[in-house]
DNA sequence: CGAGTGATTGACTTAGATCAATGACCGTGG
DNA sequence: CCACGGTCATTGATCTAAGTCAATCACTCG
């Protein structure tokens, strides 16, 4: 589903593991790109600085996450990528992506594949973030979420979650409890049962 | 700059043009795919029914645009495509793509290439849609619109660059005096002109 | 055990949505 | 050629949902 399986069993051997202490920079925007990420332990901050000089977080990845996928096609990165604690990750080296690309029909289709998931579900961020209302978007994103069953498990926080949804953790915080009021939804530990039938398609 | 560079001159002849009425369905959630579109003239109504069965509009594609990029890595549509006024489209069948994609190795690589690409700039789209002010967002379109000079031409109506921005058209054109008259921007016609030098790095 | 963080709720404020009205412009059909 | 219906641009008034500030409790971790 994420750049792993695309790159899992390519080119293991090529791949270069680092480590960074806590505000260590793995690249800033403009940079050359040496290639894509995958966070093995610890969180990376991705950030912008924008027009007024202030710096917007585009992201925080966590073990598992991949960053700059895109980075293979283009000459510089176009973000700030930091350690925000003492973090391993593991490059995968362009060159070594890209002559993989050229040479493996196969794995060119599961790249491209990959590339064209993580846009698809990118328009769908767009399109939850579009909505004007707190309710809206968390019905948004657990009707795509949730299982066949209406259970999503929320990896992480609460406030993670709320940050994805371009929520205050507070915001979030009464929107689930009025919806669980409601009868929309209910709750257990980590978990959100969405109890609209038609939701489920 | 878009999917076309990539697909013009290369299958020209295998696409197909077709025409399609007011309210016209292109397709629909679920269907299966036939392949990207792109448009001729007209507008196409990208959107998805929500959890509480209400539509979303996802994007509304105009002539130049092009839709469902991803299709031919997926076998369904993943949002309803409905034409809102006679349009014609041009189809690049699924199937001359992909076998494109597999035999000729530049093809794929610009195609992979713009996917990244777009995945980029929807990724920037988040994180404006992510600022909580009309300000912010704003100045966020601007600075990376821009041109060095400080110049966006802004395409289309103001009621499209605010849908593009998720917020009413009221909000914006009083974000955009307010900020005129802090001298932050100059506007004349259908050119906005950024004032911050910093904003241009 | 204290420090730090997440979860949760309350009170207050505000930015932007909503409703509403007006003038400019534009194509078009009689 | 002009009147009319439609849309865009713009501004005002009002309302509300969500942001902000703040406090409490639970929990984990060294």
């Amino acid at each position: 589903m994420s750049i792993e399986e695309c790159l899992h069993g390519f080119i293991p051997e090529t791949t270069v593991v680092q480590c960074f202490n806590a505000g260590a920079v793995l690249f800033h925007n403009g940079s050359r790109t040496v290639g894509p990420y995958e966070i093995v332990t610890g969180a990376v901050r991705l950030s912008r600085i924008d027009a007024s000089g202030k710096e917007v977080v585009l992201h925080i990845a966590r073990p598992g996450d991949h960053l700059a996928e895109a980075s293979i096609f283009s000459s510089v990165y176009h973000c700030d990528a930091t350690a925000i604690k003492k973090s391993t990750v593991r490059l995968y080296p362009k060159a070594a992506l890209l002559s993989e690309f050229e040479r493996n029909p196969d794995f060119a289709k599961s790249y491209a594949a990959m590339l064209a998931r993580e846009l698809m579900t990118t328009r769908a961020r767009v399109q939850r973030l579009g909505m004007h209302s707190a309710r809206e978007r968390v019905r948004h994103y657990l009707a795509l979420t949730a299982a066949k069953d209406g259970h999503v498990e929320v990896a992480g926080t609460i406030k993670d979650l709320a940050a994805e949804l371009s929520l205050t953790h507070e915001a979030l915080y009464r929107t689930l409890t009025q919806m669980e009021r409601d009868g929309e939804i209910s709750r257990s530990g980590r978990t959100i049962t969405l109890r609209d039938t038609r939701a489920l398609q």
